[in-house]
Formats: structure tokens, sequence, C-alpha cells
DNA sequence: CAAATAGTGTCTTTAAGACAGTATAAC
DNA sequence: GTTATACTGTCTTAAAGACACTATTTG
């Protein structure tokens, strides 16, 4: 054994000896929804928690991809949501989190533009796809659609705190990360009131709009980060200002 | 199919019909060694990557353990280390990550006291291990011990990219984080200025003693995190108010 | 005495929050 | 006109950094 290669020992390294858990990748998909921050779920059809709501990802294909690549590819085939960026969110690991076996989940986050979700049903695995509002205040997750509200019983696994971990992250990052722009309709034109909605979306208070112009124009404006394009937006009130974010 | 149970479908479920890679959890320890930020390192002394330098860790028991429970494990068997908190960091996927088949690491940080690091050789796998002091700036990682200085060849896998984001995430923490209390020899017992070198340590930049003071005094005596204990410091120079972290 | 560490205070800059007030559009 | 949004400015407080200065111990 001592003696051996490297190679040698590659040739008769057999993966098989010891018990290995199983890994999927699953995502956080927030975006805004009618103002308010919103996860993409996606109801079971299939045992396990059939008929719960659950997060969109799935297995990796081990020795074929990483856990980023197999969330990308499990995002594209539920979803079609092909065009965004994922971050690395926290991995799950408790041996009990899912019923069938030890099943392991690195989660991702992802935030897709304002009126930008694809809400079609896909996937053999998914009966239902659907957005549903987020409140978190004092660590307590809720989750509601028109009238709905899920109870903790009606999400699949630990999705809950999967979701927790994944807002609470956004806002940590907002505040000094450009995480915000990736919910905007459209981060190439934009007004400062539009950006602020964001803010407010995912911190959920008020936001000053003095100072919050302040932040921005500081922030973003100053060092070069985002720049008025000259055009300006149309709506009720005075034109605003549009600003495009600059791309790194 | 569609018509079995929750029990049924459990019962019937077949855990090896997809395969699935390898599970490791890997602990960034580190401490303070000679005034400076080092990191626990132990050489391999079997195949692969045998002889190079690597981080304490070791496979996830499937079924009968989270990864947390993993990295306490694997940390008391390598190291001795029982007494510290584990802090999840990243997860690492590449399927390429490890030559004998994809192998996930689980990455967490462990921080050990200045002086209380447990230096003995232990564990079948581990023919040594040292401290490497950290030496990081503009991204690029550098480890060395006495006159040593390791290459990225002399590390395995990529577990240089792992202690590069364990100290980027520690840096990023203390400023607003207790973690720097946890290097300091006696939470319950030290000086302002050995909490300064502590953080002088992690930045890798000397901080201005009055600043630091006012730092202090703001974020953790005035809000009761610490207090005076009364006792003062007998050494060089004038004798040094003692404080302690009140624990939470 | 020098050297070393301990501790205070001053000045400036920057950021953030509260809030008042003015500007320009649609209706 | 009202309403809605856009934008500027003022005041206060807090935090951070540069830096000068005083205090108390050992040797």
């Amino acid at each position: 054994m001592q003696d051996m290669s490297e190679q040698e020992f590659l040739r008769s390294y057999d993966p098989g000896r010891y018990p290995r858990p199983s890994v999927t990748a699953d995502i956080v998909v927030m975006t805004l929804y009618k103002g308010t921050l919103a996860v993409l779920m996606i109801k079971r059809g299939g045992h396990p928690e059939k008929g719960k709501w659950a997060l969109p990802g799935g297995f990796l294909q081990a020795g074929e991809e990483s856990a980023e690549q197999a969330a990308y590819r499990e995002l594209r085939e539920e979803t079609g949501i092909a065009e965004t960026r994922l971050r690395q969110l926290a991995t799950f690991s408790d041996p009990c989190r899912d019923p069938r076996t030890h099943v392991i989940s690195i989660a991702y986050t992802a935030l897709v533009p304002e009126g930008q979700m694809p809400l079609f049903t896909a996937g053999d695995d998914a009966a239902d796809a659907a957005l549903f509002r987020i409140g978190l205040s004092d660590g307590i997750l809720t989750l509601h659609r028109d009238g709905q509200t899920l109870a903790g019983g009606d999400l699949a696994f630990d999705h809950g705190a999967i979701i927790t971990c994944a807002v609470q992250r956004l806002r940590g990052r907002a505040s000094y990360e450009p995480d915000a722009f990736e919910l905007l309709p459209d981060d190439q034109s934009f007004t400062i009131f539009q950006l602020k909605r964001v803010h407010e979306a995912i911190f959920q208070r008020p936001l000053d709009a003095g100072n919050f112009r302040k932040w921005f124009t500081r922030g973003y404006v100053k060092p070069g980060k985002a720049v008025a394009t000259g055009a300006h937006s149309t709506q009720a009130g005075r034109p605003a200002a549009l600003y495009k974010l600059i791309q790194d």
C-alpha cells in the first residue's frame, strides 16, 4: 500500500467503499412582484413531500458538473431562466432533512428583474409554479399569494429555513453591494425612485426620498458606477432623470 | 407509481439509482502565531496528493451526521481540538478538484485562541501537522513557516482557494462581528492592546491606538458587550485595564 | 533618565437620518 | 387648482481616521 504511486493508487481507488449522501442544488429565485419581494416556488408533483411547495432545484450529476453548474441547469430546466447570476448561499446537510435518504442541499440565490419572471409550468417533477410574496421580520418568515398563506407544514423539506437565510443575506448585501439593481426591470434605464422602491421591498420599510438620493449619488454616480443617460421618464408627476448601471 | 402513498414511496426508494459524489468537511483552523495570523495544515501521509499540505477534514458519514458534525468530529480526531465554534464558509464542488472521484468539500472556519493550538501529530492519515503564517494581499495567498514558503504546488486540492476565502471572510466580519475575540489568549481577561494586536494580525496593517480604543469603547463597552474587570495587567509600561467579553 | 505601553482629546471628513421646501408634470 | 413625483438643501448625530498630548510603569 505505502509503496504505490499516485497513479496506481488512483487506479485501485474504489469510490463506493463508503456510503455517500445525495447532493442537490436548490435555488432561491427572488423577484419583485407587485412591489414586494417574492420567491419562486414549485408545487411538488411526486413523492416525497408531494403537494408541498419547494424551491426549484435537483440532484447534482456526480462527476459531470459542479453544484453551480447543476443549479444553472436545474434552473433552466425547471423554470426556463437562463440569463441570471447565481450566488452560493449555504449548504444544508442535516441527515434527516429529506425523508428519502441523506440529501445535502447546496443553496444558491438568483435575482430576476421585476416583470421578467417566466411563469409557465415545466418539468416532469413540477405540477405547478408560483410566486409567493415574502414577509420576514424578527426571523419569522411568511409566504403568501392572493389570499393563501403558507404555513410551516406547506413547505417541503427545510426550504423555509433556506429562504429565510436568503432574505437575510440579501438584506445584508443590499446596503453595500449592487445586488438590488438586478431586481430593476432594466438596469440600463431606471429612475432613482424605481431603485428606491426595490430597496423598500427588500427591507420592508419606507425610505426617505432625499436621503436615498444622496446615498445613490454618493455611492454610485460619483464613483462612476452609474451615470445619467440624459433621457427622462414620462409618468405621473415631474419627469425623472434616467440612469444606467455601468457593467464592470 | 402515482397512487403510492408517501410511506410506500419511501420503502421503494433506492438511493443508489443515481451516482453520488463523496462529501468531505474541511476546516480552516486559524490562530495567532507569534503575532501573525496562521493556519493549521496537515501533511498528507497517503495518496492522493501525498506529501502535500492539506486542511484538516475528512469524509462525512452519510446518514449519520451533518457536515457540521463531521467537521467537529474530524477536527477532534485529527487535531484534538474540541472546544471551538465552527462557522460554515462555503462549499467547493468542482468535479475535478480531487483526482479520485467527485469530492465535494463543505468548508468551515475555526478560530483558536493564541497559544492554545495543540500541535501534536495525530490520525493515521496525517504524517505531520504545522502552523503556516498567512499572507494575503491583492488576492495573493502566501503561506510560510520558518524559512519555508509553500508554493501553489505544495498545497493539496484547492485548499489554497479555501484558505483565501476564509481569510477574506474573517476580514470582512472582524469589523462588525466579535470574531476577533476568539483569537485572544483569554476573552475573559484581555487588554485593549491585545485586542488591537489581533486586529492588526487579521488586517495585516497597523491600527491607530487611540482610534482603536474609541472603536472598542463605542462598540463593546458602551453597549455592555464587554466590561472592565477592575484588574490591571502588569507588564512593561503602564498597567492596562483588563476587560472581559460578556457571553450572550 | 529612556523606553514602553496606557489613555485622552482635538480636528476633519464622511455618512446617514429627519425634515423642510421648491420644481415640474398630469388631471 | 389638486395630486403625484422629482429634486435640493439644512441640521444633527455618529463614526472613522490623523495626530498631538499626557500618564504610569520598568529598567
